[in-house]
DNA sequence: TCCTTTTAGTTAGCTGAGCTAATGATCTAT
DNA sequence: ATAGATCATTAGCTCAGCTAACTAAAAGGA
């Protein structure tokens, strides 16, 4: 039986993966949160400023696509951004609906700030863990990229 | 070098790692959350009634840490789990200022409705994955569950 | 050409999570 | 008995997420 969701017999292992694998991205994400106070970004900004400075310029529609989120989130966000002097906004000739959003030299340098101060407890973490252990990570980032 | 954090040598394993770990977690979170609009339940709400269900009576404070969420944020969300009659407060006898929090039978039954609904998505991913990369995910989720 | 339809983004208005600071209630220890 | 510590709540804020309704621009057909 490889059916993937049999409530009754909890005991399989795609069923107690899955719960794992919830319970730890919450509590991953909730102690990370915690680097974000000393920066100007949270989360949301982070990552959307993330996929501005290494995705090139690109329309809200597309960001908000890639983040996973509907256009009046997104709009926020990139307006909460380009107050901040992060993102700057032009209009595309071609098509004068669409905006191009890219970032700016403050805010190139600002996301590689912040992105360093939040993942270094974790990979503080992982450098913490035995060879073998750090082997293991590594087969199994590919695998977990693949599942989310 | 495992110096943890050498933000110029971005090839080095243990900053990678942080790096996809980080980015898996924020997009399998967003898309689990999806799963949740036809339930009553969202994720804080879900994971704070999974943690009164499956460890037994404990107080507000207690639950608050194992969240890792402060004292207010857990009054609240406990608050709508007891409006909702899946959580019910009793006053521990032996000291009056704390609360004692169990699961209701609604509680404990609508839990593991919407904790099936959630996961089974992702049940079903891994459930379709080659069997070495189970083995793989088998082994490395202790170590994920140790970074978390 | 003009008029309709579609698409991109914004605005308005809501729910809810997260925080700190301040209060009330109770326990503990002097 | 009183002073201090501890548990929970309330008040008040920021911000993320959504839907619905709107404006502006492009696309396309009569």
């Amino acid at each position: 039986m490889s059916t993937a969701n049999p409530p009754n017999s909890e005991a399989e292992f795609p069923w107690q993966a899955a719960e794992s694998l919830h319970a730890t991205a919450i509590h991953l994400l909730r102690r990370l949160r915690h680097a974000d106070a000393s920066s100007a970004l949270n989360a949301p900004r982070l990552s959307a400023l993330s996929v501005i400075v290494f995705s090139g310029p690109l329309t809200l529609g597309h960001l908000a696509q890639a983040e996973q989120v509907r256009p009046p989130t997104m709009t926020r966000i990139v307006h909460a951004l380009e107050a901040q002097g992060l993102v700057i906004k032009s209009t595309d000739a071609a098509d004068r609906r669409t905006i191009r959003l890219s970032a700016t030299l403050k805010g190139k340098r600002l996301l590689l700030h912040a992105r360093n101060r939040r993942l270094q407890t974790l990979a503080t973490h992982i450098a913490a863990l035995a060879p073998a252990e750090q082997a293991t990570l590594r087969r199994a980032l590919p695998i977990l990229r693949k599942l989310s």
